[in-house]
DNA sequence: ATTAAGTTAATAAACGTTTACTTAGTTAAC
DNA sequence: GTTAACTAAGTAAACGTTTATTAACTTAAT
């Protein structure tokens, strides 16, 4: 028999090996079984703690979200310049997604596999990240800080500039960006974005 | 009875309509008995053309390797300056997408859920691009004609925003981007790009 | 002793796949 | 030109597995 736990450890427990699976494989990549033998527990067991599969892989959802640190918030909290604000909060959120990749990678699996709970889930993860550059912008432009530039295509850039350089180096851990430790990455694409925005301090 | 079919054209059309499920719900998510009803047909005729459905989904992925344009070459074929030449390349890279989107999808899908082969396809499909900027951004900066910047950063900055274009507009059709056209908004970000690493012809 | 936590064993449904059979088309002999 | 023989294309039903889920029973902790 295998060690027994607290209603709440187990709930939690498995919670944990849920996610990591699901975000290997997908939802339909992964058996029920599978993740009760993981655990070294019978089957029987998750339906004690979650009505059906679909309901703990919704869960899972919903700890990653919950777990999602407000990154926009803690940096805005010492206000600075656009760029060094900018630098700050995506440093922080490539560092909670290095923490854990399994965020990054069942989010877009979800996205992918069609989820429509995920898909809200989905946008509104970025969804900060743009609504922040757009805003900046407008008012930038408005002191000519930066060119006229559509500020949409911009957030439209950063986001996916951000996320292809986590999806490389947390998920893929492409060889082709190897030598360059991610922090380092995310100041040089953050001054690259200053740059196509042409921003002056 | 279904139609009958010539086996070439059979074997087409079982392609085809695979490759618009397994794009849209990936291999797990697609029973071999939904593709078969979708044909108007019984699964084993699958089984005349396929020998297992991860053959089938293999060739699927192989059509879609074979469909692609190569881009690259047919931009290079009337030399021009680099911020031409990327842009022209771009736009017919994001209008091939745009005309078959379950490329993209599959893509992605397959890479998420691991399959082996799809992995160094996936890369391969956008290597070439990375190379051509990595390529050009050296030469470049011979010249000086862009700053002091990480090319590789710069290829991955290129990748990430496009991919995020394509994404957002023939996958997502997501409604932030819906006023601005696909081949405007690569334009704008090719233009932000050369910002970026402060090209100047 | 009760209750919470876990097990074993079973379920029905869905899955990929195979088998045995039928029908439509094509070809060659008469 | 018919018709008989053969091939190609498709079907229906069942295979054995795996899946998600449930029920009845057992064990440990308070």
């Amino acid at each position: 028999m295998a060690k027994r736990l607290k209603a709440a450890e187990r709930r939690a427990s498995i919670l944990a090996v849920a996610k990591v699976l699901f975000a290997d494989k997908g939802y339909h990549g992964v058996a029920v079984d599978e993740i009760a033998s993981r655990l070294g527990v019978s089957p029987a067991v998750l339906y004690h703690h979650f009505p059906s599969k679909e309901a703990l892989y919704g869960e899972v959802l919903d700890t990653l979200a919950a777990q999602r640190e407000s990154y926009v918030d803690a940096a805005l909290q010492s206000p600075d310049d656009f760029g060094s604000v900018l630098l700050r909060m995506t440093l922080v959120f490539a560092s909670s997604v290095a923490r854990d990749p399994d965020y990054l990678k069942m989010e877009m699996l979800s996205t992918l596999e069609g989820a429509q709970v995920a898909r809200q889930f989905f946008e509104s993860h970025w969804k900060s990240f743009s609504d922040y550059i757009e805003y900046s912008m407008r008012e930038l432009s408005q002191q000519n800080a930066v060119s006229q530039i559509n500020p949409r295509t911009a957030g439209l850039m950063f986001q996916g500039m951000v996320r292809e350089a986590l999806y490389a180096k947390c998920i893929l851990h492409s060889s082709r960006y190897q030598s360059t430790h991610l922090p380092d990455l995310i100041t040089q694409l953050v001054g690259l974005f200053l740059n196509a925005i042409q921003y002056k301090e």
